[in-house]
DNA sequence: ATTATGAATTGAACACAGTTCATAAGGAGC
DNA sequence: GCTCCTTATGAACTGTGTTCAATTCATAAT
């Protein structure tokens, strides 16, 4: 039985995935120690190097789980949503605000994770974006029938980033620090607003 | 002569902003190195202890005077802008723009450092922060000015927020990646939209 | 001038990360 | 059971920020 090691390979995988999310969401990504990793697994230190390449790699497979978390909130909300565009997206932004919210350590690490200089996001993230990106597109298309179709995407690309920025320092205590439901008015106030 | 000592140390203090800011600014605030800094200032690595609580401290530093310039930028172009509400906020976001791509790193160091858990922004920060909000809030009390106080105050925080995001993540090469006019373009169209 | 005293400076040492790699342990084939 | 190759191990290596005992220096008293 030669899957013998590749068993056990794939079992410390899922460990270390398991026990480095609940590390981050409960103590955030600057906090996670590969010691502290290697207890929890009850493995070698250097046996996270047979099963990832560095720790960013173990990051990294962290935050493909959770973009499809949220991806998938995204898409929950949206599918509840009412057939009116400027409540879809409403609906939409205030998911992922209530995602980053009540992930706070998990979706700060999607973003504070940093790559060499020179290297591109992994394919991963570009396309659980792109999907983001369609979600939006769609009551664009409906409110904005005139715009072609690059400045559609540029006012989509435009939106995302407005609501993560609201929800980004809106969520940072030390700076700007405002309650959930201040939060959720500046998103619906940007989005009334848009005509 | 008991000032001699005070003013070494004064010298030595502008000695290691400068040089900080210089190495911030050529490799980011992640490649920032103490005995970098302390060959830059041909002084011993714990001299720079003595002048500063840490290397957060320096930052810090560097940072309230980075943040000073972006306040100016940001006011000059203000000063220089048409009197029409809506352009005026066009040339402030661009004017951010303009700033935070000239000054990358510099400007990604005003976010990128971290405090201490519960700790609150130094005052200079929240000062400068309502120095640009009070500079959105202008125009928009012209746009909106059927909107209360408060109503209005968030607007302008969500609005900053927006360009915040927008640019944060336009200017990431890795993941977003737009170029330059199109950022300018995505900052005008979301402001051509706010009635 | 000389010396005595305490403050300021120094840089080797410390603590603590991620990562590596010589060695030990384990499994596959005969 | 024996051999050989693969895999696992954790002590050691490298590179950080920070500290602090030892030293140097500035000041004032004599």
């Amino acid at each position: 039985m030669s899957g013998k090691v590749a068993a056990r390979r794939a079992a410390l995988r899922d460990t270390l995935i398991v026990n480095a999310e609940r590390r981050i969401a409960s103590n955030g990504l600057k906090n996670l120690r590969a010691r502290d990793l290697a207890k929890d697994a009850n493995c070698a230190l250097g046996a996270i190097y047979n099963v990832f390449g560095d720790l960013d790699d173990l990051v990294l497979t962290v935050n493909a789980r959770t973009f499809r978390h949220l991806g998938a909130a995204v898409a929950e909300a949206l599918s509840d949503a009412p057939q009116d565009a400027h409540a879809q997206l409403i609906v939409m932004s205030q998911a992922y605000h209530a995602f980053a919210a009540r992930h706070y350590n998990l979706w700060r690490a999607l973003f504070d994770i940093e790559r060499p200089p020179g290297e591109t996001a992994p394919d991963w993230y570009l396309a659980e974006m792109d999907q983001l990106f369609t979600y939006i597109d769609a009551p664009l298309s409906v409110l904005f029938p005139d715009h072609d179709a690059e400045t559609r995407a540029l006012l989509t690309r435009a939106l995302f980033s407005s609501v993560h920025g609201i929800v980004l320092l809106g969520l940072d205590e030390a700076s700007a620090g405002v309650p959930a439901p201040h939060l959720d008015k500046m998103i619906s106030l940007v989005f009334s607003h848009l005509t």
